[in-house]
DNA sequence: ACGATTGTTGAAACCGGTTTCAATGAGAGT
DNA sequence: ACTCTCATTGAAACCGGTTTCAACAATCGT
């Protein structure tokens, strides 16, 4: 450490007890303005920094957050919405003040283990979950640990969680009413049951057919793991099925369900309109660029940390807030809609 | 907190001092085997986890490192390589039971501000630091603050600085050469001065075209700042000066180049073939599949962090050392090898 | 058998802050 | 003028560990 100046060398200087810094430090009441402005020059003028680490143990709080991904490795890796969250998140912790801790696992089995780490630390003020499978395991480890915990994307018992999400029922609503509305018949979805969002998504498709009076047709229902190979395989099931229009449940699924349509020799949206779901870079860069529900991502790991501050000042976790962030369709050509009008 | 449980109470309940405690925990010499057991004993029944803040103010180390990113927005988002890297460097520090967090900013003057608060938080062993930029204005602030750090890719005042990057040099040589030694002429190349990556990419281009005797053209030399639209638009400018094929200086850049040629009416790689660097997944995911350079980013992250917790441990960051990852080339469709064969 | 060495152990100081509590002094009330 | 408040201040305890140092017991050499 550089930092060799204590709180004791700065009393000294300025003529008043440790305690009296302290007080100025932290802008407590109780020091006459004379006396707070002696302390502040001979800090300013020393350059001095409080040592956070015994500011942490006297005070019991270290302002320093979790973020904890528990991704497989691919997804992790290849789609672009975990990267968009951290960076959201790192941004809302430093508007907060917190420093923000980031662990990554790829495993439930991994998770835990991580998990289990933090909480013996004792290091954190709280944490922020977020899983791309349904993450319950997560939840009773917390709740024995007594620490202040939000999670993004609604896990699957979320009674008594605080949660942030996006709305992924109207999202998959949106998507598949725009379908409908453009006059495409035999629409079909690329879902997942993999997490919450995207058994949401499926709903959403689900109401909006139900709403025009359609019935679902069990074989244009296919699934994936939010890889773009998994959306690949899934759109080849698909094609026989011939599918006048697809919901895609993510960006990524959708870059490999263009793949498989391209070597079927299919043009989109001419042969088959998709519609997708997220709106992330790569939506915007496919050929041809795809019409998807954007879900703000920013806004969503922003909440998730200005609610764990709140629990970590408050001290209350309850009622346990669910936070649902809008979504909007972003109309390109990958639905036709442009052919159309 | 849940903990109560202090090292006092596990002296008391072991009968011993909590100096005996702190010998057992931290492993030190000089207990007896019996007492140490029973001692063990005491904290696995109860399950003591001692409180790191307290060990850290005691014992003046953290275990927490910062990852310190400084790029541009866009940069973070649309290109994979920030996550990849950051993915990667998580991975390490949990092998090195190092704590790691993350900070990302924006602009130079945004990452110094970062940087400020951080080294005042003196909270953190030692730090990795990655930029965009050329990073030069975070080298004295940190050596002023006398903590340990390492760089990822070579800062342009790299002297007596530890480094990890890949072998750019190299990256750009042999993509070129493999592009000389299908036969190719006229090649060009959208390089970036951003960074000294950049830089360097742009070196091995030159010197493989050198080394075979071929004059570097100015105008087939066009610069990008690694974004999407950056290649595209540089591919643009390059389109009319009709080169047969194209270094392209990462997988983001030639997804942009390769909308460009669409565009143009141009085949990948029949009309112009084309090499980028990197291989990250949208290299592989692009249509046709990109020929590109492998930067092993796994590799490069893990070896920031154990040379970071080298120089943690022993307190020697000299002599610095330079730490360059081989790259290989990895032969797909753009550079048009196959149809050759 | 006896002093010298070595290994074990605990008391106490320490890390650098925060917080409690009692002492002090000035202003208010009568 | 004389209490009674109340704001200001510093001394000391505290947060929960680590580390130093001195005391002690056991082992060694002669």
């Amino acid at each position: 450490m550089s930092n060799k100046l204590t709180i004791r060398h700065i009393a000294e200087l300025a003529n008043v007890s440790k305690a009296t810094v302290s007080r100025v430090l932290n802008e407590y009441p109780h020091v006459r303005p004379e006396v707070r402005e002696k302390v502040q020059k001979v800090i300013s003028e020393t350059g001095y920094q409080p040592n956070n680490i015994a500011r942490l143990l006297a005070s019991d709080r270290s302002s320093i957050i979790g973020l904890v991904i528990s991704a497989s490795a691919q997804m992790v890796f290849s789609d672009p919405y975990f990267p968009a969250l951290t960076e959201a998140i790192s941004r809302g912790a430093a508007d907060n003040n917190l420093i923000l801790s980031l662990f990554v696992s790829y495993t439930e089995k991994q998770g835990r283990d991580t998990l289990n780490g933090i909480l013996a630390a004792g290091l954190f003020d709280g944490l922020i979950i977020t899983a791309d499978h349904k993450g319950d395991a997560f939840v009773s480890q917390l709740q024995e640990a007594d620490i202040p915990f939000v999670f993004i994307g609604r896990p699957s018992e979320a009674e008594g969680i605080n949660y942030v999400d996006a709305d992924n029922v109207k999202g998959g609503y949106l998507a598949t009413s725009h379908l409908t509305s453009l006059g495409y018949g035999r629409i079909g979805t690329i879902a997942s049951d993999q997490n919450t969002a995207g058994d949401d998504r499926l709903a959403g498709y689900r109401s909006a057919l139900k709403e025009r009076g359609i019935a679902i047709e069990e074989e244009l229902l296919a699934f994936g793991d939010y890889s773009l190979e998994s959306g690949y395989a899934a759109m080849k099931e698909l094609i026989p099925r011939q599918p006048e229009a697809v919901f895609v449940g993510s960006d990524t699924m959708a870059l490999g369900a263009l793949r498989a349509l391209r070597e079927a020799g299919l043009r989109v949206p001419e042969d088959i309109a998709l519609v997708s779901h997220d709106d992330l870079p790569p939506a915007i860069q496919a050929d041809p660029p795809l019409t998807t529900v954007q879900q703000q991502i920013a806004t969503t790991g922003q909440m998730a940390v200005e609610k764990l501050a709140q629990i970590i000042m408050t001290g209350k976790a309850y009622p346990a807030q669910h936070i649902v962030n809008p979504v909007k369709l972003i109309v390109r050509a990958s639905c036709g809609a442009a052919q159309l009008n």
